[in-house]
DNA sequence: GTCTATATCCTGATAGAC
DNA sequence: GTCTATCAGGATATAGAC
């Protein structure tokens, strides 16, 4: 439990690696290879370390899985405190604004959020994740009610279907959006919130 | 190559397995665990059997995997192909209809698909696999172009976007449908158009 | 902070008896 | 068709020198 620096250090002397940089790394490692098909010793290559040096860094591979997920998980769950804890407007406007959010924390933070949506459950670890992601999923599915049940969206349709295909695209979003490419966040929420609300149908404005 | 009974033997004397219960067992570990997360030692215990006597049904763990991938790709390529082939009627009623039957193959397929879905690239195997889907991936979004161009889908989103959110919304679907379940196939592939065509947004018929 | 060396276990796959 | 026994390599993780 011995603490390496948490802030790289500036100038003179060996750089090692901080906690940060080391989890994003292995983040990006795990997306890109899976979490079982990536072994210690590859995210030690990829640092330009031995293995044992990777193991003054970190307490274990789990470890480094729990903080992606515990990241993901924590911002996603304060986008959906926030939307609910709003008491002004209506359900359709707080549901659209989950969408919009969700958009923006899946993009901001999609290399732990695409490490959480591929969890299995094959250990404890991601067991308490998917535990934690299903309330989330909960909340979301209620939301979803609540627009239905005020009458601002169409109610011809399983608001639990409606939601699970809803958050379905949106998450699909971490399978091919990278924040280097050419296309902006904004414009990405916006097509979603298009779709889903006005459909891709033309119609008399 | 020696080839064991493809067809499972009825009555007397043990009974083995065919090739494509052991295929059907494993894909279904394969996506409980994960590819990587799941051992030969795994599978054989699965179904009853020493990890050699798995060897005598199976050449390789890759192989198992190749196959269900196949499958699935295949399927998927049927569908495309006749949706494109379809002369008559607009693009936007082959979009449609492209989208309504990739959702009952991926239902029909659910876990040849999932895998599909899941894969990284690790392997010769799998960049095949993802080079083969790729080219369906394109063959969507030209589908999507097209009844742009043609006027009968709104065009003020870009349909390289449209498509691979369509489809990421379909796609969706191996992560909780399951056919034993409540919900029918049809309301699945209904709800989907419905959303997608018409929005959620409720408005004068 | 990083290294070499090592412990221990698990992996995919094979040999050969029954 | 299934088994026990085995192999070579790779996995996570640790010990201890520098």
């Amino acid at each position: 439990m011995s603490e390496p620096a948490a802030t790289p250090r500036r100038g003179r002397g060996r750089p090692g690696y901080d906690q940060a940089t080391v989890l994003r790394r292995a983040i990006d490692l795990f997306n890109r290879k899976g979490f079982d098909g990536t072994s210690m010793g590859d995210l030690a290559e990829e640092l330009g370390l031995s293995k044992s040096a990777l193991y003054y860094h970190v307490p274990s591979k789990t470890h480094l899985l729990a903080q992606a997920l515990d990241e993901a998980l924590d911002e996603l769950t304060v986008v959906i405190q926030q939307a609910q804890d709003e008491a002004t407007g209506t359900a359709y406007e707080r549901l659209r604004s989950v969408v919009r959010q969700s958009v923006e924390v899946l993009i901001a933070h999609q290399p732990a959020v695409t490490l959480l949506l591929r969890v299995r459950g094959n250990s404890e670890v991601e067991l308490a994740a998917l535990r934690r992601r299903r309330g989330l999923d909960t909340q979301l599915a209620g939301m979803v009610r609540a627009a239905e049940a005020e009458g601002t969206v169409r109610r011809d349709l399983p608001p639990d279907l409606v939601s699970r295909l809803l958050f379905g695209m949106v998450n699909s979003l971490v399978e091919w959006y990278r924040s280097e490419g050419e296309v902006h966040a904004s414009v990405v929420s916006n097509a979603i919130t298009t779709i889903v609300f006005d459909g891709l149908d033309v119609r008399p404005a």
